[in-house]
DNA sequence: TTGGCTGCAAAAGTTTTGCATAGCG
DNA sequence: CGCTATGCAAAACTTTTGCAGCCAA
C-alpha cells in the first residue's frame, strides 16, 4: 500500500502492519517492528493511531493477554485460540458462531448486539 | 460461608463476594464493597487473592473493560454480554457454545482446548 | 496561516511487589 | 519458632495526554 502522502506515512504504516500480520500484536509490538523501518516513530503515535483505528472500526481489540491489549487488523468475523502458555493467538477460520446464538443473545440481553467474540483458551501444540 | 478461621477471613470474604455477585466486578470494586465490612482491608490483598483464585481456577477473568480487568466467581460455563455504553456485563444462561465448535477448535488449533469464552458486545436496553 | 500528525516526556491509572508485622499452628 | 496472610507504600507497567514543532494545503 503506497502512502497517501507524507502526512499519513506513519498512520498508514501502522494500519498496514496490523492488516498484514497474523500475530495479533500489542501496541508495543507494532512499535518495535515498525521502529526499524521508521526510526523516528514514537510509541505515543502508535497508541494514538490504534485508538483511532479501533474507533473507526478498522481494527478490532482482542482483549488483554497477560495485561497487554492485543489487536487484530482482520475485521472479518472469526474465532480465536489463545495459548495459555506462550500467549500466542491463532485464527480459527473453520467455524463461526451460529446465527441463532446472536438472536438469542439480543433477545436475552434485551439490547442490541453489535458483534461477538468467541475465544478458545488452551495450550498450543508446542506448549502442551 | 463461615470463615475457616481468622487466618483466612479476608481471603474467604473476597471469594465469597465474587461468588455471590453477578456484577462481574473489578478488583477495585471488590475492594470498595468489602471495605465497609472489613475496614482494615487493603487493595493489595484483594489483588493477591484474586491472582490466587484465578490460578486455582476458583474464579475466571472476563478480560478488561475500559482498561480494568473484570472477574466472575461463577465458573459454570456461560455466555456474556458486555454493554459498550455502560460497561455492564450480563450473564446469558439461555445458550451455550455447541460442543462441535469445541472439537473443531482443538482440531484446527492442533492443541488442547481448556475452555472458551463467548462474549457478545452491544448496547443494553438503557444504553441504546 | 491553519489544522492535523507527531515526538517527547510527563502524567494517569492499574496491578505488582518488598518489607515489616501479626497471627495461626 | 516457622509459615502464611496482610497493610502499607513504593515500584513497575501500560496507556493517555499536554505541549511544541513540523508539514501539508
Amino acid at each position: 500500500m503506497e502512502p497517501r502522502s507524507k502526512h499519513f506515512r506513519k498512520r498508514d504504516a501502522i494500519l498496514n502492519y496490523l492488516r498484514h500480520t497474523t500475530e495479533h500484536p500489542s501496541a508495543e509490538t507494532v512499535y518495535a517492528n515498525l521502529k526499524t523501518e521508521i526510526p523516528d516513530l514514537s510509541l505515543g503515535t502508535v497508541y494514538r493511531n490504534i485508538a483511532l483505528f479501533k474507533q473507526q472500526g478498522l481494527i478490532v481489540s482482542l482483549g488483554s493477554v497477560d495485561g497487554v491489549e492485543r489487536y487484530d487488523g482482520n475485521i472479518d468475523p472469526h474465532v480465536h485460540f489463545v495459548c495459555t502458555g506462550c500467549g500466542h493467538i491463532l485464527d480459527l477460520h473453520g467455524m463461526h458462531v451460529p446465527e441463532e446464538l446472536n438472536n438469542a443473545a439480543s433477545a436475552e440481553a434485551d439490547g442490541v448486539v453489535d458483534h461477538c467474540h468467541l475465544t478458545f483458551h488452551g495450550r498450543c501444540r508446542t506448549c502442551v
